[in-house]
Parts: structure tokens; sequence; C-alpha cells
DNA sequence: GATGGTATTAGAACGGTTCTAATTTGGTGG
DNA sequence: CCACCAAATTAGAACCGTTCTAATACCATC
């Protein structure tokens, strides 16, 4: 395993363990899944690699898995209710992403040259006590524009 | 009704038509219900609502007008996926909201000071052609925080 | 009054997520 | 080495918002 899959892998193991939950080898298997990669799996991505290495796990485990990340505050969850949601678990604080509508890739947006709003500003601004933004930018990715397959039939998405 | 309300459910009219779908009197007053509030209705409201008038409202009558004024660019659809979707007709152009994870309100954020990053911005530096953005913060409301009932069990949100 | 196209309805189907009850696993004390 | 208990896991049912489908109602036009 990569070194900085692992070490990722060792700092969800350490807040899980925190928490007071012990971290089994399907647990484990979760855990190394969503620190090797970045495409932002869903829960039946995650379910078949698991399956690999253990055929029996069922997909309640995976969401289990997942809860107890989300309340380690290991995980970041990208609600889509047209389709699954999607997990980050290599950067689990709040980050801008860009969508394809296309072919509905998910890709961290991280441009240095773009300041996003900070929570603070806006959460004197507006009064709320906030914990947690998200900000999605939706459009054609650079592959889907290439291929010309900007099949936007639903600009609406969805 | 309201003159502003008026002019709204105007402008979605003229929007429909030009899509050449005829506006229906049910039609009609889900793009009422729609422009008579900032609260971002779900479509079990906007039911509710068109049923005071025509009680033999279907629900597929409601998600069918709110395809129809989505592709006529008319409403803005905020997704979720642990509940239902809600709806902005007031305001149909991407912009930021407040979103209280204590009583789910989901309230537009018009703060004058704060900048959003524009698209434009975004495209150039990703290389994405973007259509939409969407921005939401998540936390306490002021009225959750007066009456102490942050009841955020669910801080990982849904 | 008949015809044809659109609108509408009720309910089935669907898909992702959550729940439930039964079973398995693994560690601890006897 | 075994009995026991708590936690983990499983399979499948339940749930809920949304979408689909087939039948019916409506309405303009002839």
């Amino acid at each position: 395993m990569d070194l900085q899959v692992q070490h990722r892998v060792n700092e969800m193991r350490a807040s899980m363990s925190k928490l007071g939950v012990n971290v089994t080898p399907r647990r484990a298997k979760v855990l190394e899944t969503l620190a090797s990669t970045d495409c932002h799996p869903t829960v039946n991505e995650i379910h078949s690699e698991v399956r690999r290495l253990y055929p029996s796990t069922s997909l309640a485990t995976i969401y289990n898995t997942i809860e107890l990340l989300k309340e380690a505050g290991q995980v970041l969850e990208l609600e889509f209710s047209g389709s699954a949601n999607r997990y980050d678990g290599l950067r689990p604080d709040s980050h801008p992403h860009l969508i394809c509508l296309s072919c509905r890739s998910v890709e961290d947006m991280d441009m240095c040259e773009i300041e996003d709003v900070s929570l603070d500003q806006v959460s004197h601004a507006s009064g709320y006590q906030l914990v947690r933004q998200r900000t999605d930018y939706y459009g054609i990715c650079p592959v889907c524009q290439e291929t010309g397959d900007n099949s936007t039939s639903s600009v609406g998405h969805k």
C-alpha cells in the first residue's frame, strides 16, 4: 500500500479508536478504499472493492462504517438526490467540487488563485453558527468537451 | 394576489408559453405557489397548496409542472438526498443558501458584503464549461440558537 | 356530436438508504 | 478449553421521494 494511503488510513483508524469503535478487517478495507482514490466513490463502489477481499460483506457494513467515519469527522459526504451519494475520505473538510453534467464525474476543485469565502465571514454576516459548507460547480468537463459528449439532455441536471 | 407575485407569475407564464406548453389552471396554481414564498417549498408542500383549490390534483402534476419550469429555466432545484428536494421559483439563478441543521429551514443568503466567486473565473481556471453552481452553508439558525434547540444529533447531517 | 391531442390521475415501479431480527465473531473470565 | 457477553455482520424487509405507465378526462376544432 502506498505510504500516503497508509498514513491517511492510520489517521482514520486513530480517529475511530478515539471514539471507542474498533477497526475490524472489513472496516479497515473500507478506510483503505476511501484513502486510495480521489474519485469520490459511492457506497456501491466501496462495497464492490471490499467484496474482492471479503466476498460475504453486506451493504449494511459499508453504510455502518461510513456512519462511524462521519461521526469521527473523517469523511465528507456529498449528497445527490438523483443518484448515489459520494464520499471523500482523503479530505474530510469542506471544499469545492467540479461536477460534470455529462459523465457525472466529481472532482476536487483546487485552484490556489480562487479564494473561497470563509465560514467565519458568513457566520458573522448571517447570524448562523456555521459548521460546514458545500460548493459545487456544474458543467462539462474538459474530456467530455473534447469528445463532444456534452449530452446535456438534462441541463436541468439529475 | 400581491403585485410582485403577479409579476413573477407572468414571467413564468411567458417563459412556459415560449416553450409551447400551455399554462393550465393547476399549473398556474403551482407557479403562484412558487412565486408566493421564499421558503423554498417541497413538492409535497406545493401539492397541498394546489389541492386547496383543486382537491383532485395528483402528485404527478406537480412533478410534471416543475419539470417544465426547469426546462424553461424558471425554477431552481435544491436537491437533498436525505429529504425532499426544495424549489426556488423567485430566483431561478444560482445563489447561495443557509441551511439550518436543527429546523431544516432553507434561506436565501443575501449579504451584499460577501462576494461570490464568479462562474467565469472558475470556468477559466478549471477548463470546465460551467453552467451553474451551488453553495450551501450548514449550521444553526438564529432562532434555533435562541431556543437552545441545537439538537444536532445528526451533526453529520441528513 | 365525433376526433385528436394534451393534461391529469392513481398506482406501480424504482433506487438508494435505513431498519430489523437473527447469526456470527472475538475477547474475557471461569 | 469452554461459557458467556458484547459488538459486528448479514440478508432482506421497509421506507421514501421520485419517475414511469396505462387509463381516463378535458378541450379545442371540425
